[in-house]
DNA sequence: GATTGACAGATTGTCTGATAATCAGTTTAT
DNA sequence: ATAAACTGATTATCAGACAATCTGTCAATC
């Protein structure tokens, strides 16, 4: 029980297969061919695949992804537009680069958006949120102890998603998404750090403590205070290893 | 003593031209196509020549603006991205509607982010960025005196700038941008409510006037009540006039 | 030897035409 | 009346072409 669509291009290679889930959700076959080239290349710049600075030239990223130049070139604008690639005319795009000073602007302005999204979650949460993001919190510090690195990823990334949903703020969540997205780009979890994932774990509770006491100062300040400890370690880490291109 | 240089476009009509200005600089001759019709669709949507929830059909553009399928659609990811325009698959893009909920948070973070932005510039702003705030001021007001609209909407889109450089932040810059652009979707500045211009008028006034004397918190609580004020006003007159369609 | 200018290759920017997929509305058949 | 089939419009995507621009190389000039 699937349907699936293949594209029979030239080489002989490319296709799409769209599964239907076992329940009765059908897997999101909407999204268009461009949308999974965006999503592909955003996770490949998150993973490191292309480094900063790299170039992505089109012809390329059309074999590597096995499709056609209009799909890759609007992939292209979208990403440009979330500021993770950069292009100059006639030359075509890059994986952005990010210089010690904007990083820490960066982080100054996370630190701003995310303690006002734990502001307005302990005031205007739902019980649901709240237990959504508890179980968030169990599962990162499980993720803390077993070692693995992508569970760690996906735990730290589920917790976000809840603060954000939590703050009921639309806007706030999609800015808050366009700086994450950017921050990857310095290919460094500042939780790689020795000690600082049990510091990383400890400032979390509080968070989650704070919002469940519905004390909304309290845990804008523990959200500020997290990404403040963050950044100081990414930033040491930066200053040190000076990547500094361009 | 200027340069020109013309696309014979089926309909006649567009035509591009590049001057060279008097001094030793080339006008940016460079600006892509592409970027031109953002430009040219921004503004139309900011003017209101589309409005929310007005259909933009590709061809239409096309023959609108004198140029390839290419340089429309991946202008309108663009615009996508930046929220200004949303697209369901198959159907096209539409110009973004806002809901009231939405405007409220919109204002929400604006006022956030706009606080932070008065804050840094009071803190760090040079002393060539305070001129440029006042002349702006001085500027707003004459304008405001005037009673020529588009006089208004250059001064206080100038203000706006200068406002944003002086945070001296980069995100803060392009995060603000991105809100500006979409509450030019309520079509509505707040300023054509009666009365409101003056009061904005003294709200700027002391906002730059907290940005002289470097006193950082003011600034921001400052910006704030700016920002409240006119979403205040903004959304009154939204309740009123319940625009709600979707 | 350093600067300038011409040339070639690579890549992007843009247009055009074609085809398949999808949506929305209308007509037809049960 | 409901479901199925058809139709027209529009989008999604590809392929191929050509001009514009960048980059590096190499010869010509001072």
């Amino acid at each position: 029980m699937y349907l699936w669509y293949a594209r029979g291009g030239a080489g002989g290679g490319p296709f799409l297969v769209m599964v239907m889930e076992s329940d009765l959700q059908i897997a999101k076959q909407s999204a268009t061919l461009r949308v999974k080239v965006e999503e592909t290349l955003r996770q490949a710049i998150a993973k490191g695949r292309f480094k900063p600075g790299q170039r992505l030239v089109e012809r390329e990223l059309c074999e590597m992804l096995g499709v056609g130049r209009t799909s890759v070139r609007e992939a292209l604008r979208q990403l440009e537009a979330e500021g993770i690639i950069t292009s100059f005319p006639h030359k075509g795009p890059v994986v952005s680069t990010i210089t010690y000073e904007e990083a820490a602007q960066l982080y100054t302005v996370r630190a701003l958006l995310e303690g006002f999204a734990g502001q307005q979650f302990a005031e205007n949460g739902t019980a649901q949120d709240i237990a959504t993001l508890q179980a968030a919190v169990v599962e990162f510090e499980a993720a803390a102890g077993s070692g693995v690195g992508s569970r760690l990823i996906d735990a730290k990334n589920a917790f976000y998603n809840c603060l954000m949903d939590g703050s009921k703020n639309v806007f706030v969540r999609q800015l808050l998404t366009s700086l994450h997205n950017r921050i990857n780009l310095l290919r460094m979890t500042s939780m790689t750090q020795p000690g600082r994932l049990a510091h990383s774990v400890a400032e979390i509770k509080e968070i989650a403590e704070a919002i469940k006491n519905r004390n909304g100062p309290l845990a804008a300040a523990a959200c500020k205070h997290h990404i403040d400890q963050a950044a100081k370690v990414a930033l040491e880490y930066l200053r040190k290893n000076a990547v500094n291109e361009s």
